[in-house]
DNA sequence: TCTAACGTTGACGTTAACGTTATTATGATG
DNA sequence: CATCATAATAACGTTAACGTCAACGTTAGA
């Protein structure tokens, strides 16, 4: 059990924006002692630390990862795969919805990763190019320093 | 030459948008024609292609991605490499520093695709939990479908 | 038990990234 | 050259994602 600023070290998010998080229903909400202080688990760290991947790594906004985090709970298992749900065509219709949705994940995150390696090919280029001048105008300054008097002091006399 | 608003339609960005971009020093501000209308180049759709990769892809704000962008636009040879600075060594120390960032945010861009492939990895088990719970209902639903009556008639009479 | 440190709940403030509206000027077209 | 769709500037509005501050309750240790 943790109380607010443990929490906050180990994730690195400010108090506020934790109590924010569960606010929106980002989180789900800790129990509480009797006199009212929050009491995390370590679920809910990790739960946080994902909220923290997907909003750094992925760019998501925080509403994008709510629902992102609806699969990602089930994953970990603090929520039921179909939950209340007794019909079981209504389950099927269910899971197959999450299917698509989840095949539509996949295909943003393999265009994403796409995106990701084309930018770097561009700055490796660059990095290259930068390289390139680095070394030329090392060579430059080296000619400079082994011959340096004879451009100077010519047609000074003889 | 392009005008705004056929800016707007090749980039998807609104011409407040393209006007706030170019405000924020994110953009080159593009000439002008007598009266004071924008006239944009291919270039400048170029730039702006470059700068809504970064903002979708990369999750940057558009303060970051005014530091990436320095060097994107070195790359397209929108400026040059090595601007005004006339003592090589001045250069030299400049392009090291040019080096030292593009290292980094190379390695930045690696850890970012680590981290979309491990979510990735997380998404298609659950994905295989989800075709798995879809097989087992459809499996049942089977069942139900190819010896109906047999329950329910039976008892009846004989 | 008393107190210092920490927690909680409002409530208002702030910043980035635009949207929207109004007013006025521009530029292509018949 | 008149006009009608566009463009520009200015200014205020909006939303997400927190920060900050005040007032008050809780908790753990001397």
């Amino acid at each position: 059990m943790f109380k607010i600023d443990e929490v906050a070290r180990e994730t690195g998010l400010t108090k506020r924006t934790i109590r924010y998080y569960e606010e929106i229903g980002l989180m789900p909400a800790p129990e509480r002692s009797e006199g009212g202080t929050r009491q995390y688990t370590q679920a809910h760290i990790e739960h946080l630390q994902r909220v923290i991947s997907a909003r750094d790594v992925l760019g998501f906004s925080l509403q994008e990862i709510q629902e992102y985090m609806g699969y990602a709970q089930a994953l970990t298992g603090q929520r039921e795969l179909y939950p209340q749900i007794r019909e079981p065509e209504r389950q099927l219709e269910k899971l197959r919805e999450m299917d698509g949705t989840l095949e539509a994940q996949l295909r943003a995150l393999d265009e994403k990763v796409g995106k990701i390696l084309a930018m770097k090919q561009e700055l490796e280029q660059f990095r290259n190019r930068v390289n390139a001048g680095i070394a030329r105008l090392e060579h430059e300054h080296l000619q400079n320093e082994h011959q340096p008097e004879t451009k100077i002091t010519e047609g000074k006399n003889s």
